[in-house]
DNA sequence: AGATTTAATTGACTGGGATCAAGAGATGCC
DNA sequence: GGCATCTCTTGATCCCAGTCAATTAAATCT
């Protein structure tokens, strides 16, 4: 079930520049030289199955990852088999920042669903960056926009009621998969009741409650992990989206 | 009250060298030549006041900041006066990296007493990290901490308890105190128990409670916001700490 | 296909912490 | 100095969401 991680037998060149994530993934903005540097750098294993680690919290540092297809979920284990989910993330997101810190990964990884991932060895990256301008200031742009959804997520889980939440969730996940291309209305949760729950600061129970509310008062459709969003502005009032927000939001 | 930024009618130039700080701050294991070439980046601007900001939100990025003396906040502003503080800054801190990721910045920063701050101009900063690779890491590296740390408060924020939460409060205060050569038991509070309550979100009368409850129960005494700790050990009881954190979390 | 485990839903009850309210200190302002 | 404002504390009450419990529905195993 939690088996060890990629074993990468079959290194498969990557190619960034005929990927339709390249506007959304660390490629964005490069020029097609500089893309191409960058596919010399990154590895490509085999698919990982569901509940495949890509790295374990503690274990040393080597690597970030990017998910190609299929959808990963990162969290710190506490003491006693309880953990708290910290995101789950979707393709083109890049995934292991918080261990440049200190070189060992302070949370682990495990894949929702069969995966497609991009390795990509942090120090060869490093000394790419160096020598590529752009390449250099997207990396800080990333890491800073890792810091301002996690600052989002602190706001939600100090001052939000369960229903915001959970709406916020829902329209938060939705506008990234419209980014990915896909249906914005209509689709299907990678994750369990209870890891939306964890990730919300909720009780399962709560969170089952709560879907069963918005399906009554028809701002969505729910069945079993499909979701059909009925009302998008219903759930951006739940979720207290003040739509003054201004446009620089809007980004990526 | 509010005032408006700093005019830096005034730019001393900074000797991070003989700044008691550098092994806290950016140029922490930098060579002494790569020092001097930062200290060449870096402003100081006059004395900020209590009340006055760095930045806010909004605003147009051009600098990073650091606390040199005294201690700010950075929060985020949301509609209708309420706002979501997002942390405390004690000397040697890095303000600002949030804004990277936009070229705006998303919270503002308030002094919250009397204050010397470091300006760094971003630009010129990651011009030079280009061409030093030690500096260049570093950055990545803060960055990389803050992620972390911000990870470390979703747990605290998803999961822990009012009495956990102002317990862990002071315990990593206390903790950042202690490597900036102060007091790790006897120190000062330079923010309000509104600001702590908005923080840990929680209610002020809450951390009040709290507050006399802890000091009740013989874990600290509290005059105002003058606090000594009693029993450091109980408090990281409370606090929920699991004794067996690897010593990779003690790093900075 | 049947047995076992795991996930999700729904109901009843409880409690931690928010909210409301009042009073006591501080601090700031003419 | 004295009035006003803001901060902090303490008490009383209430309610949101957690916990406990039971049922149903899926998924997994053999």
């Amino acid at each position: 079930m939690t088996q060890r991680k990629i074993i990468s037998f079959e290194n498969i060149r990557v190619a960034c520049r005929s990927c339709s994530l390249n506007a959304l993934c660390l490629p964005m903005g490069l020029s097609s030289d500089d893309i191409e540097k960058l596919e010399n750098v990154i590895k490509r294993s085999r698919p990982l199955q569901r509940g495949e680690h890509l790295f374990y919290s503690g274990e040393h540092f080597h690597s970030l990852f990017v998910v190609k297809t299929g959808s990963v979920k990162t969290y710190t284990p506490s003491t006693e088999g309880g953990e708290q989910v910290l995101g789950f993330h979707l393709p083109g997101e890049l995934i292991g920042l918080d261990a440049i810190n200190q070189n060992f990964h302070s949370c682990s990884a495990r894949v929702l669903e069969t995966s497609a991932i991009c390795e990509i060895p942090f120090q060869r990256l490093e000394e790419l960056a160096s020598n590529l301008p752009s390449l250099q200031h997207q990396l800080y742009r990333l890491l800073s926009k890792e810091i301002v959804e996690e600052a989002e997520m602190l706001m939600l889980l100090g001052k939000r009621s369960a229903e915001e939440r959970l709406a916020a969730f829902l329209v938060s996940l939705s506008q990234r998969l419209g980014k990915r291309g896909l249906s914005t209305t209509d689709f299907h949760l990678s994750m369990s009741r209870h890891e939306i729950g964890n990730y919300l600061g909720l009780a399962v129970e709560t969170v089952s409650r709560l879907f069963s509310r918005f399906q009554d008062e028809n701002f969505l459709s729910v069945d079993r992990k499909h979701v059909k969003i009925l009302s998008m502005p219903g759930l951006e009032t739940l979720a207290g989206i003040t739509p003054d927000q201004p446009s620089w939001r809007e980004s990526n």
